[in-house]
DNA sequence: CCGGGCAATGTAAGCACTTTCAAAATGGTT
DNA sequence: AACCATTTTGAAAGTGCTTACATTGCCCGG
C-alpha cells in the first residue's frame, strides 16, 4: 500500500502538503491539489487510518456497546446508529455487554481502549455512579434507553412511565377493570417506570391496585407464559394482561391459548416495545411503540453534533412512547 | 493516559521489556515482569491499540459487513461472530451493505482502510469475481451464506439446495401433491438453490413440476402475500405452500387467514431460515433451519485460526439444514 | 578460572501520519 | 522596484508502540 511519503516524492510536494489535500483543510493552491490528487491516483493511494488516529489522537471510531447483538431491540439501536454514523464516515466498533455488570464494564474499557471518540452505550446492570463518573472522562458519552438526572443531557430515554400509563389508559378505555399486569424484574428502571404509569392510569380511572393482579416477569417469552399460569392458577379472573414488554406477550398469548381462552374475545394482551415480530403474532399485538432506532439515530446525531461538530440538529432527549392498536385487544 | 515511557521510567527497565511484558511474548526474569506489573498497576496504564496497531501492522479488529443490521438473521451473523472474537479480545466493526453492490464494496473498502485483520462478509449484490480477486488480497477473507467454488476455502454457506429438497420432501410425505412454491428473487443464488431442491424432490416423488405453480416472492412479508393472492386469483389449486423463507411465510399465512383458510388445516404452509419469530406466529412455523448463528461462530473461528493462529478449530464449510417441525403444517 | 552459550535486557529504527512554526512565494500598493 | 500582508509550502518534531539487533550478565563445563 502507497504511503503519504510516496505521494509526496511522486507529486513533488512536501508531506505536509500532502496531507493538507486528503484533509482538505488549509489553503493548497489549485496546482499543487492537482498534482497531489494525480499522484495519488496513480499509486491508488489510501490513508492509513490507524497512522491518522496516531497522530491526531481522533480515530473516527464510535464505539457502540448494547446488552445483546441479537434481537429486534438491540439491531434497531445500532441499525439506527450505523446508518447516521457512517454517512459520516465514521467507524462503529461494537461490543456486547449481556446485561452482567463485569461485561459492561469491560466492554467499555474495551471501547476505550480502542481509542473511540465517541461511547453509545445501552447498558443495564451498571450503576448510574460508574455512568456518572465515566461522563467526567474526556470521553464522549450518549446513554441510551437510561435516564440519570445528573447526566441527563448524555441521556436519550424513552418516557416509560407515560408508555405505561398509556398502555392502561388503553386499556381502561376498553372497559377493561379486572387487569393483570405482567411486569418486567423490578430490579430494572424501566419495569420500575412502566409499573408507576400502570399505577398511575388505574388511579386517575378510579380503580384499586392490587399486588396480587401484578406477577414479576422477566421480559422474556417464558416470563409472560408464568404470568398467566400464575393469575389462572391462583384464580386471579382478569379480562385484560398488560405485558411489560412484547416477548412476555406472545408467551401470554400463547399460554392463554393452551388454556383455552381466545384472545382477544376472551382475555385482551397488551405489549410493550413494538418489536418487528409484533405484527407477525396471531393475533397481531397491541403494544406501545419504543421508536428505538430513531433513538439510535439521534443518539448518533448527537455524536455527530458535539464530538466532530457537524450537523445542527436538535437533540431530543425524551422520547415519547404511542399507542399501536392492533388486534389483541378488544372493548367490553 | 500513562504511557508505556512513563511505565518503562517509573519501573526503571527500557520500553522494550515494557512492551514484552504487555505482550506476555518473550522471556521476562520474574522480578523484572514483577516491577513492571506494579507500575503499570501504579499509573493505571492501558495500552494504547492504536499505535499498537500502527507498530505491529496488526489491529486486532474483524471488520463484519452484513447487508443489514436489523433483523434477527443479521443479528445472528453478529452476534456468533462477536462472542467468538471477544473472547479473543478481537474488535468488531461493522458496516451495512444494503444489498447493494456500491455499498457493498464501500463498506468493504471502509473496512479495509481501518485496517482491520480479516473481514467477514454477508454480501448479495457483489458479483462472485470481485470476491475472487479480494480473496487474492493479502487481506484474509471468509465470506457467509454464498459458495463460490474458486474459493470455497474461504466460504461458509449452508446447502440450499438440500434445504429446499427437505422442505418439498417433507411436504410430499405428508401426503400433499398439490404444492405452491414462493420463491425468493431469481437473481439471489441461494433463492435459485432453494428451488432447485425444490424440484428434486417432486422429481423424486413423481410429482410434475409446473411453473405455474412456482410464485417469484420478493423475500419479504408482502411477498409472501401477493404470492398467496396470485394463486388463489388464477384458481390454482394448492394444499400447501412452500415460502423460500419464513419472512414470507408469514406474510403467506396472514393473507391465507384473510382469505377464509384455516392454517393448516385448509393448506399447510411452510418457511425457510427458521428466524426467532418463527416461534412467535400462530400456529407456530414449520420451517428448515438455518443456524446461522453456528455459522457466524465458525467464520469467527476460521478468522482466529487463519489469521491469529488460535485455536486449533476444523473449521466446516458447509452446514446442513434441517427440518424443524411446528404447527403450520398437517399430514393429508 | 576461562569462555561458550543462552537468557534477559536495552538501543534505536521504524510504523504512516499530523501539526506547529518558520520560510518562501505571491500579489497588490506605492 | 521596494515593501507589506497574505497565502502557500516545507522541515521537523511528535504520536505510543513493536521488534531486529546488540549487549549484558550469568551458569556451567572444561
Amino acid at each position: 500500500m502507497a504511503t503519504i511519503y510516496e505521494v509526496s516524492k511522486l507529486a513533488g510536494v512536501s508531506l505536509a502538503t500532502v496531507s493538507r489535500v486528503v484533509n482538505k483543510n488549509t489553503s493548497v493552491s489549485d496546482k499543487t491539489r492537482a498534482k497531489v490528487i494525480k499522484a495519488m491516483d496513480l499509486l491508488n493511494y489510501k490513508p492509513n487510518l490507524v497512522a491518522k488516529s496516531l497522530a491526531s489522537s481522533r480515530s473516527d471510531c464510535v464505539g457502540a456497546l448494547v446488552s445483546e447483538i441479537y434481537g429486534s431491540f438491540y439491531g434497531g439501536i445500532m441499525s439506527g446508529v450505523e446508518s447516521v454514523l457512517r454517512k459520516a464516515d465514521k467507524h462503529i466498533v461494537i461490543a456486547a455487554g449481556h446485561n452482567e455488570e463485569q461485561r459492561e464494564k469491560d466492554g467499555i474499557e474495551f471501547l476505550i481502549s480502542r481509542s473511540c471518540d465517541a461511547l453509545i452505550l445501552h447498558v443495564e446492570a451498571l450503576p448510574d455512579e460508574y455512568l456518572i463518573n465515566l461522563c467526567q472522562d474526556k470521553i464522549p458519552v450518549v446513554i441510551l434507553n437510561r435516564y440519570i438526572p445528573q447526566i441527563a443531557e448524555h441521556c436519550i430515554s424513552l418516557d416509560n412511565e407515560l408508555g405505561g400509563y398509556l398502555a392502561t389508559k388503553y386499556i381502561l378505555e376498553q372497559g377493561h377493570t379486572d387487569i393483570a399486569y405482567i411486569s418486567g424484574p423490578e430490579r430494572k428502571a424501566d419495569a420500575k417506570e412502566r409499573l408507576m404509569g400502570h399505577k398511575r392510569a388505574l388511579e386517575e380511572f378510579g380503580v384499586d391496585f392490587d399486588l396480587k393482579r401484578v406477577y414479576e416477569g422477566n421480559y422474556l417469552q417464558v416470563g409472560g407464559s408464568a404470568g398467566i399460569k400464575h393469575f389462572l392458577n391462583n384464580s386471579i379472573y382478569f379480562t385484560a394482561a398488560i405485558c411489560a414488554n412484547d416477548e412476555m406477550a406472545t408467551g401470554a398469548i400463547a399460554t392463554a391459548r393452551e388454556n383455552g381462552l381466545s384472545i382477544p374475545d376472551d382475555v385482551s394482551i397488551f405489549g410493550f416495545d413494538n418489536v418487528t415480530f409484533a405484527s407477525y403474532t396471531y393475533p397481531t399485538l397491541s403494544t406501545i411503540n419504543y421508536p428505538i432506532q430513531d433513538m439510535g439515530k439521534m443518539a448518533a446525531m448527537a455524536v455527530l453534533k458535539r464530538v466532530y461538530n457537524k450537523g445542527d440538529f436538535v437533540i431530543q432527549n425524551v422520547f415519547e412512547p404511542q399507542i399501536v392498536e392492533r388486534n389483541s385487544t378488544r372493548s367490553l
